[in-house]
DNA sequence: CAGAGATCTTCCGCCCAGCGGAAGCCCTGG
DNA sequence: CCAGGGCTTCCGCTGGGCGGAAGATCTCTG
């Protein structure tokens, strides 16, 4: 007798890939859909679904579909580069978001996406793609270029070698131009994405700083193509992310010596 | 031979008992701890923990303890009642910061706790004890009367059977006591909760209500007892509830006949 | 109104995946 | 140097998870 060529997934990975069913386009479904997405028979979805939801993790609705319930959300809110990194970073992209009234972008990277952590946008600002918790390849999105071209040099050959999606016809084409892209980032200190996920908009982003001085996320501003002039909020990003920075306990970021030294990071509460 | 009393838990249960060993109070844990917290065997949480690090549910910061990771805090943001209603709730609680400038907090009820998703706080603002995904006793915070008030028959005589913990000196006492506020609450249509947490912050809250017409969130406004006039910030929390609770689509909240007719809630993304 | 076709739930016996003790590895500190 | 704590790997036993089958509901259709 053969045996079958993959080995069984493992419990844990069953449960887990029952909560990776639910994504932003199905926040909401059905027992037979969960079985359907993940593959489990009807009976093994049953079961786990039924523990996750004894636990607070999936709740059911109105209609008797299931959603990801708050008590996952209160354990997501735990993620020191989630609900932490927000938290400290708020106070400043308040005050980049009144200086400019335009989107302001909170993002971190995971694996060759970028993550959005938080997104301000005003009435009359640019509609723009991102949503919070959403993600997008890091290669097309300001905040993105920036983690990149800091990140390892493992992180980078990989975004480099793998296909690039042409989302307009200013996205980056190929691995060779986004390995200049991300040498000009760094010679630069900052990103500017035109047009490369949507015409209509340009993003100015730079690098938020940990610690231990590496580049742990990046902010943005998002400003029209038409009649909005990037450059001009270079230096208020600037000056956000460097207060991000230093509220996060960053050396580079310190103030200078004789001046009023600051409290470190602390984890939230 | 006795079996044991109790059936050892399932192994999903234990998987989520390693979620359940963090906390706030938590954040990053050795696997030695995660061992002690949940009681299980090292060997166990090893493995649990590697197959929850190998998805991404958890990471490893710089000394190797664990953390809750990034693919947690993705799926967390998918809870309707989690970011679902906050990215709803957001631009009316923006408005309401801006009409008070001060504390301004948004929560859900599950269980017998207030449960907060959102807090917007000014530098000036009198400082609360709240945090961004923590919980409070309901009876003890303006929000959690609110929805107590408007809660099941069964949900309110839990909570009024419930022993009441004593924050300060003005925290209601007893369950009588509760009952007659929640009937208070009920009548006026909104909660003043003052002191009960800390004597020197007020709150007034409001109920949010959802497309069944029930009550599905509060909001309030806190102020510093001292020189702060919590009654002055009432209409502007009511109709801040009333904005969002239109938003989310509640009937009772529609515009009047001949006014424009708005879109109904729609899942954020 | 019967019948087909969904979806959801309960039941139960087989078998292998998960369990966890033991032992070894790698630190740090005395 | 050894002691102690934390982490990882190994491996054989066993009982909990698996999922087919059947039944319960509900909806649509002719």
């Amino acid at each position: 007798m053969p045996r079958p060529a993959t080995p069984p997934p493992s419990v844990s990975a069953r449960l887990l890939s029952v909560l990776e069913a639910f994504g932003p386009g199905s926040p909401r479904l059905t027992l037979s859909e969960i079985s359907r997405r993940t593959g489990l028979p009807l009976t093994t979805a049953h079961r786990l679904v039924g523990e996750l939801a004894a636990w607070g993790g999936l709740e059911r609705d109105g209609e008797g579909r299931y959603q990801i319930g708050l008590r996952l959300w209160e354990i997501g809110a735990l993620a020191p580069r989630g609900l932490g990194l927000r938290e400290t970073a708020m106070p400043f992209l308040e005050d980049l978001y009144e200086a400019t009234h335009e989107n302001v972008q909170l993002a971190v990277l995971d694996g060759n996406d970028s993550v959005f952590l938080e997104r301000l946008s005003g009435r009359e600002a640019v509609h723009v793609f991102t949503r919070v918790g959403g993600r997008l390849p890091a290669y097309a999105t300001g905040v993105g270029l920036v983690m990149l071209a800091y990140a390892s040099h493992e992180v980078q050959e990989a975004a480099i070698s793998l296909p690039l999606k042409r989302f307009t016809e200013k996205t980056i084409p190929n691995g060779a131009a986004l390995r200049r892209v991300l040498a000009d980032v760094r010679r630069q200190g900052f990103a500017i994405s035109d047009g490369q996920i949507e015409l209509i908009a340009v993003s100015v982003a730079a690098p938020v700083r940990g610690p231990d001085d590496s580049v742990v996320a990046a902010i943005s501003v998002v400003v029209p193509s038409e009649n909005g002039d990037a450059y001009a909020h270079l230096p208020a990003v600037r000056a956000a992310a460097r207060g991000i920075s230093r509220a996060l306990g960053a050396p580079s970021a310190r103030r200078p010596p004789g001046s009023v030294r600051r409290e470190t990071f602390s984890a939230p509460g």
